[in-house]
DNA sequence: TACTTTTGTAAGTGATTACTCACTTTTAAT
DNA sequence: ATTAAAAGTGAGTAATCACTTACAAAAGTA
């Protein structure tokens, strides 16, 4: 049975990602969650408490879609696996992502962790492939991720699979 | 001299764009701008008003940078124009750049005028081309173009030229 | 000049905000 | 069974929210 801590950062992340952090209040938090607005307060101390609560778990989870790569042995199958990311984002976590994405923009809250974790990463692959400017590649592949993962998560688009074949036919990986 | 009306919505602008349109009140528009509060509601009626003004007027200017296109003759050359434009945003323009990138998140507020509108001249160029799905291939452009756009507007970026040759090699297009 | 419209202000409005506090209930350990 | 800690509540708080209203100054028009 979830427990009501659990309760509130489920609802709250929902709201967070369909109305955005500030637009959402937290007596509307405790209303749909159904329980009283205080213990919110009680386990997060304040709403940006809560905020970074659920940042840490959603990380925590984002971690096991990024465990996957370095089972790869081929440098070139980690950076297909990496640019598949956008596309196989599990439904449940359409939240936490949009969430992460619209906080992007608010100068305060940005939290750059698994954007950077992601991006070196990223240079070793390019330094394994031997390539002239590891660095400025990964950070080129860093901007197609956030763009697939904007267009992804924005649109629920029914041709993103074409959108994604394309996106390796471009980057000269087999499909 | 600036009107009062300009003043508002130019400090609107710049703090919408900072700290966000919900986390900004009316009471601090009309202090930062110095005019008393009651004059944002007699010039835009309400908060929703204001911002649409905002975005209406940058929209107005950012179709200036799209005149441009329609100067050049090849394809080709509109393509590299196109793909060269979130290098090329004036700073004066990077906070109406940033709120409508932020706005993109609230689903009750996103505009989606601007990007139809350079998506159909994309799709325009990759007929002209000839290439086998335009409607797909515009899809890919504005990814990339948001892509970009989102990495331009959020790091101020010291090497976004790098970045830019990158792109125009990997469209192989020349130089 | 006389009059109308537009622009502007100051002081409000009720509703909502994040958060606190005093208190009760539940859980868990001895 | 006793007790202490943790979980939970409901009714508060002052501050701030978007917005209104009554009125004054300025600008435009005849």
């Amino acid at each position: 049975m979830k427990s009501k801590k659990e309760l509130i950062l489920e609802t709250a992340l929902d709201l967070f990602a369909k109305k955005g952090f500030n637009a959402t209040s937290t007596s509307k938090i405790a209303k749909a969650a159904g329980v009283s607005e205080g213990l919110i307060f009680r386990h997060f101390s304040n709403k940006d408490g809560l905020l970074q609560s659920i940042l840490d778990l959603g990380k925590e989870r984002s971690v096991k879609l990024f465990e996957g790569i370095s089972e790869l042995e081929l440098p070139a199958d980690k950076l297909k696996y990496i640019l598949q990311i956008p596309f196989n984002i599990p439904y449940t976590e359409y939240a936490f992502w949009k969430l992460l994405y619209a906080i992007k923009w608010q100068a305060d809250k940005y939290d750059e962790e698994i954007s950077n974790q992601l991006k070196s990463i990223v240079i070793d692959i390019f330094n394994q492939l031997n390539y002239p400017n590891p660095e400025l590649e990964a950070e080129f592949v860093m901007m197609l991720f956030d763009g697939m993962a904007t267009a992804v998560l924005l649109k629920d688009s029914n041709e993103s699979e074409e959108i994604e074949k394309l996106l390796l036919q471009k980057y000269n990986i087999p499909i």
